[in-house]
RNA sequence: GGCGCGUUCGUCUAGCCAGGUCCAGGACACCUCUCUUUCACAGAGGCGACACGGGUUCGAAUCCCGUACGCGCUACCA
């Protein structure tokens, strides 16, 4: 290991919206970076024209910003070792291809992908599982190994398709230790000979990664577990470079909550929970996939829930705050076996975050979140300062504030027959008829008195405080869940209060 | 199929590298109770796991071997 300074690379591909999964492998780079004091930059690989989706990468660095884990250099900063998108890098790749060529470490394959597929369909009808372009089948095909010298500078000068392929060799072992999973040791017999360069003169991952890696000063490479069967040619290619390897971390996949296999956006349809951090509006099919952000979800929730997926402190503590994230984040407190997404962890985390924020800090949201729901009222800031500790503990999403707040901000317009039926009553409604006089002079208009006033003479007039309580809440609010009854009194004040009751009396 | 990686409560995990203090600890979920004639919060308690089989050892969740199961990869995609 070198002691240069770390730095570190989140490396996603522009194809679509940036998947949770995505999202944690960014927060471990953004934390080990942090925690060393080092860098995190932020690389688009974008080598597959095919699958190119225009707004995929600013929604990567959208949903990045929004999580607080925005990189220190990207294509849209720049930095020292810009460009930081691969297409942009085109012309860079060519002459390390060429290297590898010319140090026969790789070679240039003609055949076309026709031919490539008829030797794989014929392989299968033979019985042969897997057809490799290998050490061993290279030697029936058209490359630059086994076409005469003559003929393929005559192909290469006469413009022909032609691919680059790593040339691996057979019988040797590649082994490397993995941050994560430790020593890993892969036989060369097992890998083929991959491309290196396609033929639209874009270099494929494998080239892209290890050239940028190594041009970029890389340090670590975090990333997913899908890419482990691929590290060996990694390994191997810095190897024919010459250059010193970075060190290899493998996170353990994000796994779906029921059955196995990764986690999918049909998992997030099913269980009802985001995929996506930011709502994503596919371009090609025109449809809207929620994010975590329009559900509701605060960005440290959703951060500290991402950074226990595979990754604990060391100790028993779960609610995290950015800093003691960065201080306790080392690779070693990585898992290495696939983690199940816990939506309902999730939502206590977010629960959690929400009970923690002062009245001052939640009502901007409780104000956007009215506006949003289209809730129209007359109550100033004061009033709904006072209004955020009764719903505060009783959201689980930013997005329950607005439903919850409604009833104390809006007196009930219609009341729910189902409700009525059940709470409502003859002698409930007499006795609020009974008591409206009463309040209107009663002093002091405060909880605690109001509760005890009221339920003495509720008792005193022999009846049971079921028939009463239940029907005042309803003749308020609508509602048969929400603060205690008398803290709704205070709130509203005497004439919103007795107003309410009179309205419910008069047509219930 | 081949190769690789993995396997502790339903889920996330601590413990494993440096075997005994673990009849396995915490959190979420679930259940019960308390508070409250609402809902929620909060508090108290409960349920619940070392994949299996061998071996090493006085002693194994921890070390070794095997089996099973799961996942990943197996493109001129990343």
């Amino acid at each position: 290991m070198s002691t240069a300074p770390v730095r570190v690379r989140f490396a996603p591909s522009p194809t679509g919206a940036l998947h949770v999964g995505g999202v944690r492998t960014a927060l471990f780079n953004y934390l080990f970076a942090r925690h060393h004091g080092g860098e995190f930059l932020l690389r688009i690989e974008d080598t597959d024209q095919k699958r190119y989706v225009p707004k995929a990468e600013e929604y990567i660095m959208e949903a990045l910003a929004w999580c607080g884990i925005s990189p220190d250099y990207s294509p849209k900063t720049g930095g020292p070792d810009a460009p930081y998108r691969q297409s942009e890098r085109k012309p860079m790749y060519r002459q390390y291809a060429e290297q590898l060529v010319a140090s026969g470490h790789a070679y240039y394959a003609f055949d076309t992908e026709e031919e490539l597929e008829t030797m794989r369909e014929n392989a299968e009808k033979a019985g042969m599982k897997n057809w490799q372009y290998n050490a061993i089948t290279r030697q029936n095909m058209r490359n630059s190994l086994t076409l005469p010298a003559d003929e393929v500078q005559r192909l290469l000068d006469g413009g022909a398709n032609y691919v680059v392929r790593m040339k691996i060799p057979r019988n040797e072992e590649i082994r490397f230790e993995d941050a994560i999973r430790g020593w890993v040791l892969f036989q060369t017999n097992q890998l083929d000979d991959k491309v290196l360069m396609k033929q639209d003169g874009m270099p494929t991952y494998h080239l892209a990664n290890v050239v940028d890696d190594h041009l970029m000063h890389i340090t670590h490479v975090i990333r997913g577990e899908e890419w482990l069967p691929s590290a060996p040619l990694h390994v191997y290619m810095y190897q024919c470079f010459g250059w010193t390897a970075p060190v290899f971390a493998h996170l353990p996949l994000l796994l779906s909550p029921d059955g196995k296999g990764k986690l999918s956006k049909r998992d997030g349809d099913k269980h009802g929970f985001p995929i996506f951090p930011l709502d994503w509006h596919n371009p090609e099919t025109g449809e809207t996939a929620k994010g975590y952000r329009e559900a509701g979800y605060l960005p440290d929730a959703f951060i500290n829930f991402l950074a226990l997926l595979g990754w604990n402190p060391g100790n028993d503590q779960e609610i995290l705050t950015r800093e003691e994230m960065v201080k306790l984040f080392t690779l070693e407190r990585v898992g290495k076996s696939g983690v199940k997404f816990d939506k309902a962890k999730s939502v206590w985390f977010n629960a959690t975050y929400l009970r923690a924020l002062t009245p001052a800090e939640l009502l901007p949201h409780l104000k956007a979140q009215l506006a949003a729901a289209g809730v129209a009222h007359t109550r100033d800031d004061a009033f709904l300062l006072s209004v955020v500790p009764l719903i505060q503990e009783r959201a689980e999403y930013l997005t329950d504030l607005a439903p919850q707040a409604a009833p104390y901000l809006v007196a009930p317009q219609t009341f729910d027959p189902e409700l009525v039926a059940k709470r409502w009553n003859p002698q409930g409604a007499e006795f609020i008829a009974g008591l409206l006089p009463q309040l209107q002079s009663f002093e002091p208009w405060e909880e605690a008195p109001l509760e005890a006033f009221v339920k003495e003479t509720v008792e005193a007039a022999g009846l049971g405080l079921g028939k009463v309580m239940p029907a005042l809440r309803l003749a308020l609010t609508n509602r048969m869940q929400g603060a205690e009854l008398f803290r709704i009194f205070e709130l509203l004040g005497r004439e919103e209060t007795l107003a309410r009751l009179e309205a419910a009396l008069a047509r219930l």
